[in-house]
DNA sequence: CTTGACTTGTAGCCATAGCTACATATTTTG
DNA sequence: CAAAATATGTAGCTATGGCTACAAGTCAAG
């Protein structure tokens, strides 16, 4: 009995699997980030330049550049010396759906009866770490109230 | 002209500042995490251990025991060799607070529509990326929805 | 066509968050 | 109580994501 004790008392092998989740998560924020920033300075300028990248992150142009040699390794992008900075298909298919997912919480933040600057500056923490069932959920939420 | 466009022309500085906060509150949400999960096992066995508690959160109890003594640095929790982990005020007052903001959202999702165990997953990210607007909002959700 | 402004790249530093492997305590148990 | 099992601690490694300071390339004006 003891021992059949200690395998069934342990409900928190449920809640590591969440934590162990949301923090191997974390580095894939930051290469959705960064492919949907990209895309957002070509679509606005045309073309992606490091430092401009830098600047809409907040971070050092020497960061940028090292996270996007990683994204590099990845194969999100693609780069060559003191040229644009040019997203793979891969790399495109993934801004979009960040783009998509962030639309969806933000929409859906504004619906709830969050002012909009605290809902943009939420739904960029909060985007990362929804899965397709509570996106769904606030999709069906959004066409509910609309309507 | 062109002199003023480039002061005008600069709708990121906005933005930057979201993907800024987003980045430093990383190492505030594991230290939510940590106390929470310590103040959850006190409550469960009596004392917090650095065994269940590397259990609990998914990592090795060295990663675990570094992370704690970091936080010791930080004012929330003391420690003694071969003794149980303790919080200090500040440390239970930032577990209470994580619990309550956990509770709110984790309901939140499943009276949205989200099924509970996936709920409890998404929640566990969600949580450290609501400012308490958007936690009023959710709250005021699930009084409306309950009554 | 040179100079100065801006962009891009490199070197080398720091803190965080994770790990394995090994060493030392402590507790349980035969 | 001695041996085995478990818990805790230490050493030292990796990768990520940041930074400043400096070097080198690019491009526009004069």
């Amino acid at each position: 009995m003891a021992t059949n004790q200690k395998l069934i008392n342990h409900p928190e092998i449920r809640q590591d699997e969440a934590f162990r989740k949301t923090r191997l998560n974390h580095s894939n924020e930051i290469a959705e980030d960064y492919v949907e920033a990209i895309a957002q300075l070509q679509a606005e300028e045309g073309e992606c330049r490091v430092t401009k990248l830098a600047r809409l992150l907040g971070v050092s142009h020497v960061t940028a550049n090292k996270t996007v040699a990683r994204l590099v390794g990845r194969g999100l992008m693609t780069t060559s010396p003191y040229q644009p900075i040019e997203l793979t298909n891969s790399g495109r298919t993934l801004a979009e759906a960040a783009r998509k997912r962030h639309e969806v919480v933000l929409r859906f933040l504004i619906e709830l009866g969050v002012a909009e600057d605290i809902a943009n500056a939420d739904s960029e923490g909060i985007e990362h770490h929804c899965s397709p069932q509570t996106l769904t959920a606030m999709k069906r939420f959004c066409t509910k109230r609309s309507l």
